[in-house]
DNA sequence: TTTTAGCAGTCAATCGGAAAGAGTGCTAAT
DNA sequence: ATTAGCACTCTTTCCGATTGACTGCTAAAA
């Protein structure tokens, strides 16, 4: 049943006025600030009308009219105007970003700060793996007697993370030739295609056979496991100041949500191809979660993915400004100058790399 | 003025109750529960006497007694008793560090979460910087074209987030060299030191210049900033049972304050030297702390240091069994087998190394 | 001198009912 | 189709009375 223009109208103004005041609204509230051409009884009529179609409730029967996860969903859908930052706004974002920023877990970082700031919800950000990621080179380097280092470069980060344990008196030379072979095992192939083993296990010199063996290892464990999808949070006690978490109770369940990280990954990451994903109140898949909303895009950085970034918060939350302050920032960050000569580096391990701006310090000082 | 025997045996029965049951306990209680002997008039007559001393207060006039910071700072140094653990916890602990554990930040991380576990208590783990790290090695490996990565390798731990933009053109050839060449520059400072420049700077040769400069900046960068001293929380949440929080006001106020961590690190870390330290209520130096106690002590593994673990909750803690279990915990970390032979990597920079169980793996399936 | 029984006094917490207030649904008139 | 008016419902608030838990004090007992 397709709903009336009037309709909308009403539906629109119980949803924007319950975001700000988180209490039902009443029909004479919207004859008053809405539709002073109509009377209440008319109102009354369409919100009777609109209940009965599963966009509003009442929280008892002398109560005004509360919206239903749908009503958000059509607002979100239909009703929703496209807002404007606001100059303040608008300034904090470019102050966000205005410092060199190369890592892209610092990027992520920043915008759940942000916009957790300007919208007084949690942000959230993920970093996708990079597991569809070509590997380009592998180095081995001892550092110590018995210890060394893998480092594995792809075309979209560096992995550094993997140390080696060995038997003593290896020569520098022999790492060298090892990673000059091993490299040319693996070149070519995602992490992803790794770990399923059949094709590239061939003609593999007794001399590298160990360290073959742990680097492929190395590799898989990295490609299977989800540690490397990272979440970050910023903000969760922001949510304290929002009404419906006011009993200590409620409050409680969503921080534990929020603890457990893990649980959150589907709902943010839906998948790269999404750029803007809203989800309100219970989902199909994420089975327990207590009625919350999650606004989240999926942010790039030259064209190249990067991850997902998002606010969660309660059904009711100003999803007009979450929208634009994540489009803005997604917008903001896409054309980020990638450091000064379009490199990024994503280690995708949580690292801080940070001799960037001393680099360009030096070349400075040296000129 | 020296407290009595039978006053300390009340006062200690006040605070033990009061611990258990966050509620204000009375004279008859104390008779009924530990002291059968005495009438509820003569214990009277005893808890006003304590209260004169500071030791206890009412919430109201025709209300039991409660504890104050001086009672508790007194009953952990004079009257606490040493408590065994039970056999399910001393299970727990070891499930927790039964499996292979290498890395020092999982080791404290595991650390704080086991205490929450236990204790019902907000975990905390930071990790000691490595400043005092005396510098082996550094190796400049080049990653790509214009991409070199640098390790620094230190008695106490490796170094591998630096990264150098550099011109293009440069062979392997050069980096060995100038590798050799930069170890030989630092070789034997500790990081701090290296933070006054005054001594080591001489003898530059042009060629390798602009690489010393950078990786000059890189560790003082490093040893200066705090970034290396790293916070973690498990178990935020797990306040939130404590009765003291209830109001989701004063359960904001703290929850806020362990969101920014750094102010926590002066809470937690005592200094590498005091092995177990009990802060009850306002501190000298941590200023605008809500009312709340933290008892942390610093870990170390085979003789070195690591950090230091801790909990923070409300000054109504069960303060024996939390020393107790920051104790067990402590010994048994101290005999962790470090290893299979020894080596514990400390990158100091939230790095997972996960390579040393497939290495043991792969030894034995060589056998 | 110390301890104790007994008692009066204080204060928070609880209960119940009355009153107020907000808002609706329905009906009948426009 | 809209609206004014009214009765009804339900929550919130307020207020006073009651209860119950302790204490402090006093005077007697040990």
């Amino acid at each position: 049943m397709a709903i009336s223009g009037r309709k909308e109208k009403i539906l629109k103004a119980v949803v924007e006025r319950y975001i700000v005041s988180c209490e039902p609204i009443s029909s004479s509230e919207i004859r008053d600030e809405n539709l002073p051409e109509l009377s209440s009884a008319t109102i009354r009529n369409e919100l009777a009308a609109l209940e009965e179609m599963g966009y509003l409730a009442q929280p008892h029967t002398s109560a005004g009219r509360v919206p239903t996860a749908e009503a958000y969903r059509l607002y979100v859908d239909k009703l929703m105007p496209r807002k404007k930052l606001s100059s303040k706004e608008l300034k904090l974002v470019k102050q966000y970003f205005s410092g060199k920023i190369t890592e892209i877990d610092d990027i992520l970082k920043k915008s759940a700060k942000l916009i957790s700031e300007i919208t007084d919800l949690t942000g959230v950000a993920v970093s996708h793996g990079i597991k569809d990621a070509v590997i380009e080179n592998i180095k081995i380097v001892k550092l110590a007697d018995k210890l060394a280092i893998v480092i594995i470069v792809t075309d979209q980060g560096v992995l550094k993370d993997g140390f080696v344990e060995l038997e003593q008196g290896l020569s520098d030379d022999y790492f060298t030739k090892a990673s000059a072979f091993i490299s040319g095992c693996f070149r070519g192939y995602t992490l992803k295609e790794i770990d399923k083993p059949d094709k590239l296990i061939k003609n593999i010199t007794k001399e590298y056979e160990r360290l073959f063996n742990v680097i492929y290892k190395l590799i898989r464990d990295y490609a299977s496991g989800d540690m490397n999808c990272d979440v970050v949070l910023e903000g969760s006690t922001k949510l304290l100041n929002q009404p419906e978490y006011s009993s200590v109770d409620k409050a409680k369940t969503m921080l534990e949500l929020l603890e457990t990280k893990n649980q959150l990954v589907p709902l943010i990451d839906s998948g790269s191809g999404v750029s803007l994903n809203i989800r309100i109140g219970k989902d199909e898949n994420g089975a327990d979660v207590p009625d919350c909303a999650v606004v989240s895009a999926s942010y790039s950085v030259g064209g190249v993915n990067i991850g997902n970034v998002g606010v969660i918060g309660p059904m009711r939350m100003n999803y007009a400004k979450v929208v634009s302050v994540l489009d803005y920032i997604g917008k903001t960050i896409e054309e980020l100058p990638s450091g000064k000569d379009g490199v990024i580096k994503n280690d995708n391990n949580k690292d801080v790399a940070n001799s960037d701006d001393e680099v360009l310090e030096n070349e400075q000082k040296q000129e």
